[in-house]
DNA sequence: CAAGCCAAGTTTAACGTTACACACTCGGGC
DNA sequence: GCCCGAGTGTGTAACGTTAAACTTGGCTTG
C-alpha cells in the first residue's frame, strides 16, 4: 500500500479511501490509484484489515463431520447464504467428540471468526451454554428452551412421530428406530426417539427395547451393521426408521444383501432428505427438515447477532418438515 | 494481552513469552501468568499474530462443490491431514465458475490463506498459470506436464482404459461415457474419454459419438438425465462408464425407473471409489483412486512450498487407483 | 574481588490498515 | 478584502502481537 502511495504520488491514506470508496476523492485521483493498483497487484492485506476493524468476516461452521450427505447439503446451502451476506464459511469438524466442539465453541483455532454456527452432537445444552463465551452463536438442532445463542429447529419428534405412524398404517408393527447415540449432545436423537414411542403408543403397538440399537456414528457402515445384526437376531424387524438417511441406505443394503426384499419385507424410512435419499434403489422414503430455509434462517440471526450487537434477545425460529414418501415404504407389511 | 500483563504485574512481553512457550520465563512467572489468563479468559487475537508474521496458518481448498460426495470424502481427508501440520482449512466452492476459480487462485476473499489446494474446473493450464501469482499451490489433477505448482495426479486415462475394457470383457458393446463436459478446463475429463476410445478401439468396437453426452454438472440428476435420454432413444447402450460416482447412480436410478436390469440390461461403472457407490443398489463397481493418498501428498507437498520457499522445483505426484468390482458390472451381455 | 556471564524480564519498533482530526485550496457571499 | 463552507487530501495514532535489542541483578570464575 505504501509502494502504492508513493508511485501514484499520493498519502497511504488516499490509497486507503480509494480501496475502501471512501468519498473526498476526486476522480482523477481515484483512477490514478487504481490504475497504480492495478499495475503493481496490489492485494489488501486482511490480517491488518481485520485487527483494525476487530471483524473478520469469517463465520465458522461446526459440524460433525462434512462426508455426510446431509451436512454437505446443509454446508452449501450456507456458504451460499453467507456469500450473499459478504461473508466466508470456515467449516470445522467436530467428530462427535467434546473435546473438539468445546474448541470450536471457544473460537481457537488460527482463524479469528465473528460468529458461530453449531451443530452440537456429543455437548449437552448446558455445556454449550458453558463453552460459548459470549461469542455470536447460531444453534442447529434443538437445545432446551433457550441456549447461549439463537435456535433455529425442527419438530424433530414431530416429524419422528409422522414417519412411524407413517410405516405403522403400512401394517407394519415390529418397526426399529436406529440412531439413539451414546453421545449425551444433541437434543435431537431423544426427540426422535420420543416421537417414535409416541407413536407406537398412539398405535397400541407394544415398545420393544431391542429394536432401538445404539449406533456411534451416523454412517452407512453403523446403519448396514445395526440392522444387519436386528435381521439376523431373534425376531427382525419389518420396518426401520433410521435418523439419518446414510443409517437409512445401509439399512436397505444389509436387507438386500440378506435376500429381502424392500419394502416388502423391509420397509424403511430415512430423515434428512438428501439427494442421495432421492437416488438410491429404491427411492428412500425421508423426512425432508427445510435445509434451505435452515440456511437462510441460521445466517440471517447470526448476522443480526454479529452486527447489532448481543442485547438482542435469544431467539427461537422453527422450520418446516416434508415427510417425502417414495418406494422404500409403498408397500403394507408383507408385501 | 495487556490486561493480563497488568493483572499479573509483568509486562506484555512476557505474557507473549508464556503464551508462545518461550525460554527465559521463570515458572513461577509463568504459573502466575497462566492463571492469569485462565481467569480472565484471554484469547489471542489471530489477526494481530498473522499481521507479525505474515503468515495465517490457513490453507485453501478451492472444488467446485462441497455437496459431492467424492469431494466431501476428499475435503475431511485433506483437513484431516491439514490439522495433523497444524493447519486450518477453508473451503471455497468455485462451482466451476471461471471467475470464482480465478478468484480463488488469486486469493481475495476476508482472509488471508498460505496456500492453495485446487481442483480446476472451468480453467484451462494455462490460465491456472496465469492467475495464480505465484501463490504456493497444489494442483489435484491431470494439467499438462507442469503447472504453476505441484501436481498431485492419477492416471485418468490409464482408469478409464480399465473400466472400459473391464466392461467390453463383460460382452457389452454399446457403452456410452457419461461426463464429457463443455467447460474447457480440467484435462481429467478429456483423458478419460482418451481412455474410453482407446479401450474401444482396442477391442475393435466402433465408436458412436451419440454415446459420448455432454453435462454440465456432475450431479445424480444430470447423470439420470443423460443416461434416460440415451435408454429412450433409439439405439440406447447396454453399459454405462460415468466420470463420477454421482453421475453413476444417477444412470442406475435412469435405468431402473425404466424397469431395466442392472447389471444385466444395463451394466454401470463408476469413477471416484466414494463410499455411496459402495452401499447402494446394486452396490457400484467404481474405479477408486487412492484418496487418502493424494490428500497426503497434496498437504505434504503444499506444506513443504510453504515452509522451504518457491526455489522448489514443480513436483509431480501420480496416485494409484483401483478398480472396484462389484454388482453393477457383474453380469455378461444380455443377463 | 573485578570481570564476565547467564537467566529473567523489559523496551522499542515494527507488521498494514483505518478512524479521526486537521490542513489546504478555491469560489462565492457579504 | 474577509470569512465561510465545500471539496480534497494528509498526519497521527492506534488495533494486538512479536523479533530484536537492551537492562538488571545474581552467580560463577580466575
Amino acid at each position: 500500500m505504501r509502494d502504492v502511495a508513493t508511485l501514484a504520488g499520493v498519502s497511504v491514506m488516499t490509497v486507503s479511501n480509494v480501496v475502501r470508496g471512501a468519498p473526498n476523492v476526486s476522480d482523477a485521483t481515484r483512477r490514478r490509484v487504481l490504475e497504480t493498483i492495478e499495475r503493481i497487484g496490489y492485494v489488501p492485506n486482511s490480517s491488518a484489515r481485520n485487527l483494525r476493524a476487530g471483524r473478520s468476516g469469517v463465520v465458522s461452521l461446526a459440524i460433525p463431520t462434512i462426508d455426510n450427505s446431509y451436512f454437505a447439503e446443509l454446508a452449501r446451502l450456507l456458504m451460499d447464504e453467507a456469500a450473499a451476506l459478504g461473508w466466508t464459511v470456515l467449516i470445522e469438524q467436530t467428530k462427535g467428540d467434546g473435546e473438539l466442539e468445546r474448541r470450536a465453541l471457544a473460537g481457537y483455532g488460527p482463524t479469528p471468526t465473528d460468529g458461530l454456527v453449531f451443530y452440537p452432537q456429543a455437548l449437552a445444552a448446558d455445556e454449550v451454554a458453558a463453552h460459548a463465551a459470549g461469542r455470536p452463536l447460531a444453534l442447529l438442532g434443538e437445545q432446551g428452551d433457550r441456549g447461549p445463542g439463537d435456535l433455529v429447529i425442527v419438530d424433530n419428534e414431530g416429524a419422528a412421530r409422522e414417519a412411524v405412524a407413517h410405516l405403522l398404517a403400512l401394517g407394519r408393527r415390529r418397526v426399529a428406530a436406529v440412531g439413539e447415540s451414546p453421545a449425551a449432545g444433541t437434543e435431537n436423537s431423544h426427540r426422535r426417539i420420543a416421537g417414535y414411542r409416541a407413536a407406537l403408543e398412539e398405535a397400541g403397538v407394544p415398545l420393544d427395547a431391542e429394536l432401538a440399537p445404539r449406533v456411534d456414528h451416523y454412517t452407512r457402515a453403523e446403519g448396514a451393521a445395526a440392522v444387519g445384526a436386528l435381521l439376523d437376531g431373534p425376531a427382525p424387524p419389518d420396518a426401520v426408521f433410521a435418523f439419518n438417511d446414510m443409517l437409512a441406505v445401509g439399512a436397505v443394503h444389509a436387507a438386500l444383501e440378506r435376500g429381502l426384499r424392500v419394502p416388502e419385507d423391509l420397509a424403511v424410512v430415512g430423515f434428512d432428505g438428501t439427494d442421495e435419499a432421492r437416488y438410491c434403489n429404491p427411492p428412500l422414503t425421508t423426512v425432508a427438515p427445510d435445509k434451505r430455509g435452515i440456511a437462510r434462517e441460521a445466517m440471517r440471526l447470526l448476522h443480526e447477532r454479529i452486527t447489532r450487537g448481543d442485547d438482542l434477545p435469544y431467539r427461537t425460529v422453527r422450520m418446516g418438515h416434508e415427510l417425502l414418501v417414495r418406494r422404500s415404504s409403498l408397500a403394507t407389511a408383507g408385501g
